[in-house]
DNA sequence: CCAGCATAATAAACTTACTTTGCTATCTGG
DNA sequence: CCAGATAGCAAAGTAAGTTTATTATGCTGG
């Protein structure tokens, strides 16, 4: 708020050349949501958020083509999300509650539930962990792994045209780009439960 | 499931050149998600995998920093998109309920009544469209604008740092390519329909 | 010109995909 | 050896939606 009021300060009553970053346009535009200058164009953040509709387009395909072929396996999407999950992830010994709930970005108590579900369907087993006996190992059945393979194909034909777009220079951009997303988004995300309680003493006082 | 077995056929008993598209791995690994060569790194979808999940953990985080702005403005997340998606598309004239909807895809329904609490709260105002009496017009009130405008420091420093790995090329990349996606998977969910009652219709013959 | 269908918004009821809380059992580091 | 931390899980609660039905309006072909 104060970086705000100072810039508008700063530029009340004057005729000055209009900075690199235009914070706040002329008309009735809302200020910019961004304001790194490689994120703008002229000033504007047009085709920033537009990049961020589109993530949010893709999210919410993705969570579409899932709820597809969840229904297509008799299971729910967060089942099949699991299900695939503990088939990519256990590398022959099985995989904990706690690694999946975080790869998934889901508490661990749901993945609790929904895998217990899953295991009484049959589809995977949950055994002790024998170096670790709080711990459970998560596995496929046979059955579960061949529920997956009954239904590869309709996965692989739906994963090719979602992404019918991608080319391997374009793909590999893309990977790149999104890993290097994940880290920088990881640090701005750390710092918000910081920012929170700031704001909260803040307004306290 | 025909394709993978005339594969399977062709190779079996013999001593072949692994083939570009490995259908199923030797050991105990889940068959690929994906079967475009462009998305394949020796047969194998490791790379394809690792991005989709990549574009989950974005996904998720994005719903992270809107709950976190959101809270700043003391209002809901999905009233934050609501009243950022409002400000953004609405020219003058007020934007409808359905194009709301379709932006951020959601139901009709759903944007009619949190507008409806949104309007309560003074942030927008909902006006009968002169050339359609049955449609809406949403804007910002000078109160919802000012909410916007009194937060936009905060969105900004949270979306430089979020997206703080992107660089001038790889945001144009990105950009584009997300735009193609967006196209892509349009295709790809529109036939979702149909190939959901077409395997219903197989199943129950 | 109007019958029939499509579309816009919305209220009410419902679903579900989660989280939070609280507990027990187990591990681990000083 | 014990004071946390950590793993899993059950139960209860919640918010973010959808579905369904209704009303009002617009549009179009015969």
């Amino acid at each position: 708020m104060s970086i705000s009021k100072q810039r508008q300060k700063r530029a009340r009553g004057r005729r000055v050349v209009v900075p690199a970053v235009e914070i706040k346009t002329a008309k009735s535009r809302l200020p910019a949501t961004v304001s790194r200058p490689a994120l703008l164009e002229g000033g504007a953040d047009a085709r920033f958020r537009r990049l961020v509709y589109d993530l949010l387009t893709i999210a919410s395909r993705m969570t579409v083509v899932r709820e597809h072929l969840a229904s297509g396996m008799g299971i729910t999407a967060p089942q099949f999300s699991l299900l695939m999950a503990v088939g990519q992830f256990h590398c022959e010994r099985g995989v904990g509650v706690t690694a999946v709930a975080k790869v998934l970005h889901v508490s661990s108590a749901f993945v609790a539930t929904e895998t217990g579900k899953l295991a009484q369907a049959g589809l995977l087993t949950k055994r002790a962990n024998p170096q670790d006996r709080r711990a459970v190992l998560l596995s496929l059945t046979r059955t579960g792994r061949a529920l997956i393979e009954r239904n590869s194909n309709e996965i692989r034909l739906v994963n090719d045209a979602f992404f019918g777009a991608l080319t391997r220079t374009t793909f590999a951009a893309l990977s790149t780009t999104m890993a290097e997303l994940v880290r920088s988004s990881a640090r701005a995300t750390a710092h918000l439960n910081r920012a929170d309680s700031a704001a909260w003493r803040e307004a306290a006082e």
